[in-house]
DNA sequence: TAGATTGTTAATCGATTAACAATC
DNA sequence: TAGATTGTTAATCGATTAACAATC
């Protein structure tokens, strides 16, 4: 067999990936079972020949003529983004945000569960939100390295994101999704990804 | 004077603008009157010459060998977002995330006012969050027209999504900012930001 | 002056798109 | 077969970066 040459995937192409698995499965729901680059790009907004590009990276799912089976395409999608088995994730910061998102049933169909709950406060420790028990920044540590935690979730005020966001790294934790407004600083194999509402209100105003 | 030649500001230009400002603020805040070019992509962990080159399109708003006030600068980013005057915005759905929103005080600082906050749940119709009183969805037309407003969030389920974003457009609204996970269909001269923890979450799982 | 840093150019790099042969 | 649509190429388009003269 020859050897492959290397083909990195643009980030681009990942994030759409993602775009493109949300609106299969809302076809898959209304019992579709194939699609063609031309309609998912119509639904999306989007061109279907960088639909087709981007699918064509990881291979060929589709067929002439026919367009692409909806639900085998969406187990692919799921296996190249990882998420065909599930990921715990771990909440710290159990404020009005922290509890919306401990609440929100919408994490699991999707490859995620809210699992683990932390916060600082005593009053706050102890408390059940959705079957969960609230637990203490005592015990941060060592419950996410005997569960093998890799995910985090921060929604604790911006003054203390960063401490957070090391002790979380420090027991192995290699992606955050920050929901406070500041840039985290963190070793370079982590990956943050920033929730900042306000950043995309700016950037719409800026076009009115 | 000749014919200035329309220049277009990419999107990422945009978003990058909005990024700067934020740590702009921080620098501001811990009373720093000067940042270079250098300082500030090593904060951000991006490249010199791409923030100069996005300040740039706009003007020249540092000095050589001194590098950009700081005070100044954010001025200037207010005024290109649009951002230096507040904007008024309608929340529509008043789950966990929409209580969320409505009791979280980081917008008022950043441009944004929440104003208005709409349910369809009698329950839920004329209770107080941070001031304000929750408003029925029969008021929805009227108060936004007479007021004026422009930007719309959805924080409703995503089985009503689609219909509010409708009424939200229908009077007026030409900015959304959808939390639920599906994609809207809208008119061309409408924006919208999706916030889906999900896909940025799904996105950062590829690289693991 | 010497050192620092901008604004801008030109070169590089990468991403998107149109087009079409292949084929269902 | 005729019509539709993929996968892929080549061309276009746009964004990023390095480099440096200008100048604080």
């Amino acid at each position: 067999m020859l050897a492959k040459t290397e083909i990195t995937i643009s980030d681009n192409t990942i994030r759409r990936l993602t775009l493109y698995l949300r609106s299969l499965n809302e076809l898959n729901a209304i019992g579709r079972t194939t699609v063609s680059s031309r309609e998912l790009a119509r639904r999306l907004d989007a061109r279907p020949a960088q639909i087709r590009k981007d699918l064509s990276c990881f291979g060929g799912f589709g067929k002439q003529g026919i367009g692409y089976p909806v639900s085998f395409l969406i187990f692919q999608l799921e296996r190249l983004l990882k998420i065909d088995k599930q990921w715990d994730v771990a909440v710290v910061g159990l404020g009005n945000l922290g509890i919306a998102i401990g609440n929100y049933s919408g994490f699991a169909s999707r490859g995620f569960r809210i699992a683990w709950l932390f916060d600082r406060d005593p009053q706050c420790v102890g408390q059940e939100i959705s079957g969960l028990t609230v637990l203490s920044m005592k015990d941060l540590e060592s419950t996410l390295l005997e569960n093998n935690i890799k995910i985090g979730m921060i929604t604790v005020p911006s003054r203390h994101a960063q401490e957070v966001a090391n002790r979380l790294v420090g027991c192995g934790v290699r992606a955050l999704l920050n929901y406070a407004p500041l840039n985290l600083s963190v070793p370079d194999h982590v990956f943050v990804q920033d929730i900042d509402p306000v950043m995309q209100l700016q950037r719409m105003t800026y076009y009115m």
